[in-house]
RNA sequence: GGCCAGGUAGCUCAGUUGGUAGAGCAGCGGACUGAAAAUCCGCGUGUCGGUGGUUCGAUUCCGCCCCUGGCCA
């Protein structure tokens, strides 16, 4: 399946992606695909730093705000999602411009998911279950016997990536490492132009990362996660309610943490993810790196973008 | 001013019956195949408040000093 080139934008958050991306897309014809796991929920703004109504007006974004907060995303239907979408861009004879910061999307959007079967919730909750009477090192010891090769690659106190094991193995009836050994054919991605916005002065990153969270508490964060909780149906467990800011404010709200603390942990975290989120980044292949700090840098990303655009 | 309790890693603390010390969190590095803003793995030298003394040896015992908190004046 040929998929048209890309012009991939990744950078931890906080480094000015958003902006850069709107910059680009007023001068040059791409069109924005959101590569972020946190605003595709609708209804979550403040928090996952959606861009505003004001500039999606004038840099209209895909795959944000597909899903309500109760339900669930994935690197496959992101992967199915950006694929429709890119078809429709090539239509209109424009260019994907792939902004985010989710790395496991690009992932997965450069060298492909190999063929499994989607989530199942009742096996998850079966080895949940399981899990909360036996703990997870007995299951990593079961799937040590089932797919002796998945259970070395996975740590047995990794209940996230066990579970999802066990639950493919019992979906296809054999082991999931044989699957996962496929070839992962990403299409046409040695076209791609990536590029990487990331400070070169982390502790500038840190710090605009913590005033973005103060500044997300001032624009009404707290009552946001408030009318959310109201719903009565959004539980600790859903991905949503894990991310960044809310997962926190949730546990102020009905945990008894205090709101210092709650605020602290979050910006804790926010900073974490940057980290992670920059080893990734490391490990990008053919990554060309600029750093948001530097004023050149808008103008000279919209001219590489521009050269690569006259070469295919 | 007196008495008491403390002063040990960036933070909160443990500990050393005298042989120069270790947890959690933070931080740093890494992994990452349908939850990924998730999940997990690895990394611990710090004038043990200062200064004298006792001792082969003091962060540990003793004296004095400084700082913090509490109680009494």
């Amino acid at each position: 399946m040929a998929r048209s080139p890309a012009v991939l934008l990744m950078g931890p958050t906080g480094s000015g992606k958003t902006d850069l991306a709107a910059a680009i897309v007023a001068t040059l014809p791409l069109e924005i695909v959101s590569v972020d796991a946190a605003m595709v929920y609708r209804g979550m703004d403040i928090g996952t730093a959606k861009p505003s109504r004001e500039l999606l007006a004038r840099a209209p974004h895909h795959l944000i705000d597909l899903i309500d907060p109760a339900d669930r995303y994935s690197a496959a239907r992101f992967l199915a999602d950006s694929g429709k979408v890119m078809t429709e861009i090539a239509a209109r004879g424009r260019s994907p411009l792939l902004v985010g910061g989710t790395m496991l999307y690009f992932r997965a959007f450069q060298s492909g998911l190999a063929t499994l079967p989607a989530a199942d919730t009742g096996i998850r909750r079966k080895l949940d279950a399981r899990a909360s009477t036996e703990g997870w090192p007995a299951l990593h010891a079961e799937l040590a016997r089932l797919d002796p090769a998945a259970a070395a690659r996975i740590r047995p106190g990794d209940r996230q990536r066990i579970q999802r094991a066990l639950e493919v193995i019992e979906l296809i009836g054999g082991p999931i490492s044989g699957r996962q050994r496929e070839d992962l054919r990403g299409a046409s991605s040695g076209a791609d132009l990536r590029i990487v916005l990331a400070p070169t002065d982390r502790a500038a990153l840190y710090e605009r990362l913590e005033s973005r969270f103060e500044d997300m508490m001032c624009r009404g964060l707290l009552d946001e996660v408030r009318a959310l909780l109201a719903r009565g149906d959004l539980h600790a467990g859903l991905p949503s309610m894990r991310l960044i800011g809310y997962r926190q404010l949730r546990e102020h709200l009905e945990a008894g943490a205090t709101l210092e603390s709650a605020t602290e942990k979050a910006v804790i975290a926010t900073r974490q993810l940057a980290r992670r989120q920059l080893t990734w980044l490391r490990a990008e292949p053919q990554a060309e790196w600029f750093d948001p700090l530097d004023p050149a840098t808008p103008e000279r990303v919209a001219e590489r973008i521009e050269r690569w655009l006259g070469e295919q």
